[in-house]
DNA sequence: TCATTAGAGATATAAGGAGTCTCTAATATC
DNA sequence: GATATTAGAGACTCCTTATATCTCTAATGA
C-alpha cells in the first residue's frame, strides 16, 4: 500500500506555484521539466487539482496556472485527496451493525487525516523558502 | 490508495483464531469456509502471519493453527505488518536532506500506526464476545 | 490569423493484487 | 510401515490500476 506518483508530482507542483508571485502562471511545460516529467501526464494531474478548486487555470497562449485564492486554506490533506480519491483505506463492502474492526481502521485513518489537515502548503512553503532548500529554489531533483 | 484484501481476511482470522479455546488448532480449511475462500489462497495468508510469528502452525493430520503465546500483545498494526509490510505509505525515493514534505507525510502516518498499535485484538475479540455479534461466532459474512 | 497553452480521449505498457493448481513435507492414525 | 490429512512452496492465470504517451480540440493573447 503506498501513495501513488501523482500525489507526489501534485505535493511538489503546488509547492511550487504557492511560491511564484501572486497573479503570475506558470505553465505545464515548465512544471514538467522541473519534475523531469511528460507534460500530458502532469497535465492530468492538474486537471484533477484544478477541479477540485486548489489551483486556477487559463487557457491560451501566455497561460498556465496559479494558486487558488484560498491558498492560506489548503492542506496536504487537500492535495492527497485531490489525487488519491477520498475513500476509505480500510473498505470492507459489508459493514456489520457495529463493526469492531472498521471502527479501529477509521479511527487510525482519521488520526491521520487529521494530521494531514492540520498542516498547511503554505506553512511548508514558507519554512523552505527561509530555508533556502531545494522546495523554494525549485530544484527537487 | 486501500488496503489489500489480504489483510481484511488476516484480521478477522485472527480474531477467530483468538477466541479459539487454549490449544485448540484450527485447519485452513475451516478459516477459509467461515470466510468463503479458497483454501490455498488463505494458505499464503496464513504462511505470512505465522512467519511473522502472530500465529503457529502443526503439520499433519490434525494439524492446524494457533495463536502464538504472545497473544496478549498482537495489535492491529502486527497483523498489518505482516500482510502489508512496512514500507512507507510516501515513498519518494530521494530523500532530500531535511525534506519538509517526507516529514509531514511520516508525522501523519505515524499517527495512524500509533493508534493501531494500541489497539489490541484480544481487545476487539473480548469486546465482541461479550456482545455476541457476528465476530464472536464465527459468522463475519 | 497564428502561435501557444489547457484539456479531453484513446491507447499502450508495466506492476501488483487476487486467486488457482500442483507438488512436496510433515504428522497422526490405523 | 502404509495411508490419510494437513501445512507450505512454486508456477501460473486473470484482472485491475498506475503510469505514460499520442493525438485532437478549445480557448486566448499577440
Ligand atoms: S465484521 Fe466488520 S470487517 Fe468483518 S465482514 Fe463484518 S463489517 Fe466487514
Ligand atoms: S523535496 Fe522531499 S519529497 Fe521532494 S524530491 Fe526531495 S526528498 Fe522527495
Amino acid at each position: 500500500m503506498r501513495y501513488s506518483n501523482a500525489t507526489n508530482y501534485a505535493l511538489h507542483t503546488m509547492v511550487h506555484l504557492i511560491l511564484q508571485p501572486r497573479e503570475s502562471l506558470v505553465g505545464v511545460q515548465e512544471l514538467a521539466e522541473m519534475q523531469h516529467l511528460s507534460p500530458t501526464y502532469l497535465s492530468k494531474i492538474l486537471t484533477k487539482l484544478t477541479k477540485a478548486g486548489l489551483i486556477e487555470s487559463t487557457p491560451g497562449a501566455k497561460g498556465g496556472y496559479k494558486i487558488s485564492r484560498t491558498k492560506h486554506e489548503i492542506s496536504f490533506l487537500d492535495v492527497i485527496h485531490a489525487t488519491e480519491g477520498d475513500t476509505s483505506l480500510f473498505d470492507c463492502s459489508i459493514h456489520h451493525e457495529g463493526c469492531l474492526i472498521e471502527k479501529v481502521m477509521w479511527q487510525a485513518e482519521e488520526n491521520m487525516k487529521s494530521e494531514l489537515k492540520s498542516k498547511l502548503l503554505i506553512d511548508i512553503a514558507k519554512e523552505a523558502e527561509s530555508k533556502q532548500n531545494g522546495m523554494a529554489t525549485g530544484r527537487f531533483f
